[in-house]
DNA sequence: CGCCCTTTTGAAGAAAATCAAGGGCAGTGG
DNA sequence: CCACTGCCCTTGATTTTCTTCAAAAGGGCG
C-alpha cells in the first residue's frame, strides 16, 4: 500500500497541486500493525510522530475513575491522530484500535515542514481538525436523545466511510460492537441494543454482523436530524442534502 | 485597551520572543461592541476575519429543530473564534454574546501570515485549538452525570478565568444563568438548579448573583473528577493538581 | 463440541424531563 | 418613592427515559 488513503483524504479536503501530490508521495511513512483492542496512543503521550490510520477503525476514548469510559471519536482510514506532535502537546485522551489496524507513522517535524511549505496542505490539516471539532459538537448536540443520537452517528459514519470509498449504495461495514456505539453516545449497551432494534423494527436500517444497511435514507436522516454540511464546511451551498 | 488579553493569552500558551510580541502588538485589530444575547457570528458564515474576544463572555451554540439548543463551548476574554477564516471554512455553529462583549476583528490573511512567519505563534494557535477540542471531549466525558458535569464545568471555568486574570482566591465572576449552564450540560434549567443547590448545600460552592465562590476546592475537584492538565497539555508533569 | 464474546430479553429502580406555580430581585416608569 | 414588569431562581408532583441487574440465546472459532 502506498499513500493511497492519504491522497484520497487530502484531495477530499482541498485542491492539491501536482507539487503537493509529489510532496505527499515523498513523505516517509512507516507502517505498523496494531491488533484490535490494543492502544495506538496512550493518554499523556507527547508524540513525536503524526499518525495516519491506513486501514481499520480506531477510537479516541477516555476512561473514568470508575472504570467506565467514553468514546469521543471514531477514526476511519485516512484520519490523522497525534496532530499534537506538531505543537508539542501531550495527549489528553487515548487512541485505541477497534479492529486490526495499519497505522502510518510520519515524523512530526517533517509533517510540520510540509504544512509550512504548502498552504493547501496546511489548509487541509486545519480543515480536518475543524471537521473533527464539528463532529464533537454534533455529538454533544445529539447526545441528549439516544434515538436521535444513534441515527445521527450512523449517518456520520456512513458519510465519512463514503468519503474514503468504504461505503456506497446504502451499505457500509461498521465494525463496532453495540457496547462501543453505546460508549460513544454515553448510553449503556443494553439501551443501545433497544434503540437499534427500534430503528430496525421501523424499517430504517439493518445493522448486524458489523454490516450497516440503510433501508430508508430519508427516515434515517430525519431521525438523526442529520445534515452532512458540517463534514464539508467549505462547500458553501447549505442545502440539507441526503446521504447520497 | 491595547493587545492586553491577546498577549496574556498567547504568553500562557507558548514562550514568545520579543519579535513575536512586536508582531502581535502591530496586528491591526478593529474593536466592535456586541450586546448581550446578540450574535457574534452566525452559523453558516464564512468569516474573513478571525475574532478575538476582548471582554465579556460568549458561547458557541447550536439550535435544534425543536427550538432547544446546546451550548458547545464558552468563550472567555482572550479566546479566539472564527479561526475558520484561516482555512476558508463555513461555521458549523453560531457564536453568541452571553454578556455585553467587545470583540476584536483581525484580518484572516494577516493572521495566517503571522502564523506562517512565527512558529511560536503558529504553535500557540494550534495549542489553543487542541485545548478547545480537549474541553469538548471532557464535556462529553462528564455529561452523563449532571452532578459531576456541573462540578467539572465550574472547575473548567474557574481555571480558564484564572489564566487570563479573571479569577483568584476561589472567587470568580460567572455571568451565566442556570439555563445557560444547563444548555451547556444538556440538562434542563430546573435540574441544573437542583444540582447547584446540592453543591451549595454540601458547602462546596456558592453561586449566586453571577458570582462563584469555591468554598471547598478539594471537594469540588473530587466531585467533578477534575484534572486541569488538559488545559495545559504541554506541561508534561502529569500531577493531578488542585485548582490553585 | 464447548467456550467466549456479543446480542437479546425482562423486570425493577434511578436519574432527569416535564408541567405547573410561586417568589425574589433589578430595572422602568409613573 | 413605590408599583409594575420581566427575568431568573426555586419548589413540588408526575412521567419518561435510561440504568441496573439478571439471565438466556446466538455466533464464531479454537
Amino acid at each position: 500500500m502506498e499513500q493511497g488513503v492519504l491522497l484520497t483524504k487530502m484531495a477530499s479536503l482541498v485542491a492539491l497541486t501536482d507539487e503537493d501530490r509529489r510532496a505527499l508521495d515523498a513523505l516517509p511513512i512507516i507502517d505498523t500493525k496494531v491488533a484490535r483492542r490494543r492502544p495506538i496512543m496512550p493518554q499523556g503521550a507527547q508524540p513525536d510522530y503524526v499518525y495516519l490510520l491506513r486501514s481499520g477503525w480506531a477510537a479516541r476514548h477516555e476512561v473514568r475513575a470508575d472504570g467506565s469510559r467514553r468514546i469521543t471519536g471514531f477514526l476511519l482510514p485516512g484520519d490523522f491522530c497525534g496532530i499534537h506532535a506538531i505543537c508539542h502537546a501531550a495527549m489528553d485522551h487515548a487512541i485505541i484500535a477497534l479492529t486490526d489496524c495499519v497505522v502510518g507513522k510520519i515524523d512530526g517535524s517533517a509533517f510540520a515542514d510540509l504544512c509550512h511549505q504548502s498552504s493547501a496542505i496546511n489548509q487541509a490539516v486545519w480543515r480536518a481538525k475543524l471537521i473533527e471539532e464539528a463532529v464533537l459538537r454534533k455529538w454533544l448536540l445529539f447526545s441528549t436523545d439516544s434515538y436521535q443520537g444513534v441515527a445521527h452517528l450512523l449517518c456520520e459514519l456512513y458519510v465519512r466511510a463514503a468519503v474514503v470509498g468504504l461505503a456506497a449504495d446504502g451499505q457500509c461495514r461498521v465494525p463496532l460492537t453495540q457496547e462501543e456505539i453505546g460508549d460513544a453516545l454515553g448510553i449503556t449497551a443494553v439501551h443501545t441494543n433497544r434503540v437499534i432494534q427500534r430503528l430496525r423494527g421501523e424499517g430504517i436500517i439493518d445493522l448486524s454482523h458489523h454490516e450497516l444497511t440503510i433501508r430508508d435514507a430519508a427516515a434515517l436522516t430525519r431521525a438523526g436530524a442529520f445534515d452532512r454540511s458540517y463534514l464539508e464546511p467549505w462547500l458553501s451551498e447549505n442545502a440539507i442534502s441526503l446521504l447520497g
